[in-house]
DNA sequence: GTCCATGTTCTTTA
DNA sequence: CTAAAGAACATGGA
């Protein structure tokens, strides 16, 4: 459920709730969704106050008035939810904030999410490529000469750009007219510059619609999502094109599905398509 | 039963 | 060293 825009939209709904609030117990369901796993979060947490909020890349960060951090990671079917504490606990939920009057719940399904504790590391850990929204145009080109990867399998590399996944990739090389399957190093200036564009209007639309609900995403309240009512591209095989009604084509790269369209999307390089 | 899923990481192979 | 391909993780829905 979470790329930049679902966590973007889940941060900016828990924050007004969160912050300056003293978590005043933890219940831990599942120590294994917690690294270290050997840590002992509800020492760490007991009595603290959140001071901050905020998102690097698909990270959820709380910071703590000790200065120390951890972050919440919603992997594919994580939910961070507020809940009323009487509210009944449904199953997957691993772990509980508990604050004065409501919870903050942790729920995920196929557990590939989870907490982990930077304690006073950076949340970027070194390992996270740049914030797309506030990339500049010749940061992308730059980024992209570095490799040889299909565009498609490049951009879903947290190393690379952070925040970006499988939806987001493909309607943003939609709209910037780039086949998924271009080498990224073939990428030209020019249309690296495009497709900066694309990545931050793609973004920041998503972001206003709450994200994309496919399956199970909600914010923190809930609600769901009303983007994907708006894509071009992902999951609308077969369906026409909503520029030129060609229909969307279905490939697998980098073993994610990656949808496109052959008419108004070209490999920079020339010669045929896949 | 089969295939697929908004993510990440590791192993194998070239 | 790069990178492609595949599998793994775990669960549920169509």
């Amino acid at each position: 459920m979470p790329e930049l825009p679902e966590v973007e939209t889940v941060v900016v709904t828990l924050r007004p709730r969160v912050i300056g609030k003293a978590v005043i117990d933890v219940v831990v369901h599942r120590q294994d969704v917690i690294t270290p796993i050997d840590l002992d979060f509800r020492n760490k947490l007991q009595g603290r106050t959140i001071i901050a909020l905020d998102r690097r890349g698909k990270r959820i960060v709380f910071t703590l008035d000790t200065d120390e951090r951890f972050y919440v990671h919603l992997g594919m079917t994580g939910r961070l939810i507020i809940e009323r504490p009487d509210a009944e606990t449904l199953k997957h939920t691993h772990l509980l904030l508990k604050f004065d009057g409501f919870e903050v719940r942790f729920r995920d399904p196929r557990r590939f999410g989870g907490v982990w504790w930077l304690g006073r590391a950076d949340p970027g850990e070194g390992v996270m490529g740049p914030e797309p929204l506030t990339l500049r145009s010749g940061q992308l080109h730059k980024l992209l000469a570095t490799t040889k990867r299909a565009i498609k399998v490049a951009l879903l590399d947290q190393h690379l750009i952070a925040g970006l996944g499988n939806i987001y990739v493909d309607e943003a090389l939609h709209a910037s007219g780039i086949h998924p399957l271009t080498p990224a190093n073939k990428v030209t200036a020019k249309r690296a510059g495009t497709l900066t564009q694309s990545i931050k209007t793609v973004l920041k639309r998503a972001i206003r619609s709450g994200g994309s609900s496919l399956r199970d995403y909600v914010d923190a309240n809930g609600v769901g999502g009303g983007y994907q009512k708006l894509h071009h591209v992902y999951d609308r095989k077969g369906q026409p094109c909503r520029g030129c009604t060609t229909p969307i084509k279905r490939i697998v790269l980098g073993g994610r599905s990656t949808h496109f369209c052959p008419n108004c999307q070209t490999r920079s390089g020339r010669r045929t398509q896949a």
